[in-house]
DNA sequence: GCGATAATTCATGCGTTGTTGAACTTTTCG
DNA sequence: CGAAAAGTTCAACAACGCATGAATTATCGC
């Protein structure tokens, strides 16, 4: 117990500037993944990410200048750069190249607990940029890169089903939570689904339309 | 121009109930259908919704007691028997099962201009109901039933599996619009998917976890 | 040390949302 | 035809949303 006697719960804190170097954008940052992860645009509220963070509301619009702007910084940015990802995928066997996606894709996600991926798929909801980065994630970086390398027919055609079947992957696993998809230990998951994927990207894909 | 004078737009509509059998409840929840498959569920408005339908705002609680009541109506009731798809989607060879699974998807929620699955997926984001009722469906209902009868090993994690794909399917054509394969005629999805729900329902699928 | 600047909380403004009760008009039924 | 019931709009409320400006405290450059 302080000597500032017993208040009920929290005690106000202290007006103006904190001691200590404590990086305030960093945690709000932070704790806007997680509550637009959890909630989705709309339904996430500055003061709820505030509180979250141990801060004031209005620190949001100090920072990033509204709830808009924080949006961006926490979400809409990528938290690695997709060229990395491009490159490490494409070393290797062809034959092998969707067990390489797969994988490679599970254990990015499973390392940000799903958070940064839900919320991400959680914001096409309320959000028109959103769709435009997830779309660019998987069509325009990810996939149409590996394929413009392999050289196959159709690679538009292809990025789009292979998008099709890791937005499902990742819907199933970290948004919706269907078992036992979402607890299957990676390496299952890669079994299952690699052919699959291989398929897309190397098969016959015949294209009417 | 009546006489009652020029005003500048709508004129305001007279108190009291309107003449000729009217349905206003089913106005509004088509109307629901539309936003909240635009929207989500936070972001569409009650008021959003009644604009739309041509009535005022008051007459969702009327009908339905609340904005919740309407998205239970609106929404989360199918709009068609689960059975019944099923039986349909049985009857015929056991090899060409994954044609029909993925033919009878695209041309059900096709035909609903997609708003209803939107909907269904974009709900999931703030409500936490919509989830279950995406899994029941997927899950539950199409893939278990499917899978009791043809009577394979590891229903549930095929089925889960089967799910993946068709929700990916069903989200880059119908949420986030991907193209070539939101604009793609059915025939031409469904050459291009059967083949791997095929290996998902029939094929060798090891499970190590 | 001291002024300038940056970081933080608080109080408040202003718009929007879901919901309710009253007033009003048409239909239904005896 | 007349009274009760049902359908509909309107006005207003209370709660909550984001954003802003003033007040307060720490750090930094000299």
């Amino acid at each position: 117990m302080t000597s500032k006697a017993n208040q009920i719960a929290a005690e106000p804190k202290r007006r103006g500037r904190r001691p200590g170097g404590q990086d305030t954008r960093a945690a709000l940052i932070a704790a806007a993944r997680e509550v637009f992860a959890e909630s989705g645009y709309q339904s996430a509220t500055v003061r709820g990410i505030a509180r979250r963070a141990g801060v004031d509301a209005a620190m949001v619009n100090h920072w990033f200048g509204s709830k808009e702007g924080l949006f961006a910084e926490a979400v809409l940015e990528l938290p690695f750069a997709p060229q990395t990802l491009i490159d490490e995928i494409i070393e290797g066997d062809l034959e092998t190249l969707g067990e390489r996606i797969v994988r490679k894709f599970l254990t990015v996600w499973d390392a940000f607990g799903g958070g940064t991926f839900a919320a991400l798929v959680r914001s096409v909801t309320s959000h028109e940029q959103a769709a435009e980065v997830l779309q660019d994630f998987f069509v325009k970086y990810l996939f149409s890169g590996v394929l413009k390398t392999t050289g196959s027919d159709n690679p538009k055609f292809r990025a789009s089903l292979c998008a099709s079947q890791m937005v499902g992957l990742g819907m199933v696993r970290y948004v919706a939570r269907f078992e036992p998809l979402a607890s299957a230990d990676i390496e299952t998951v890669v079994d299952a689904i690699a052919p699959n994927m291989q398929r897309y990207l190397t098969g016959t894909i015949t294209r009417n339309g």
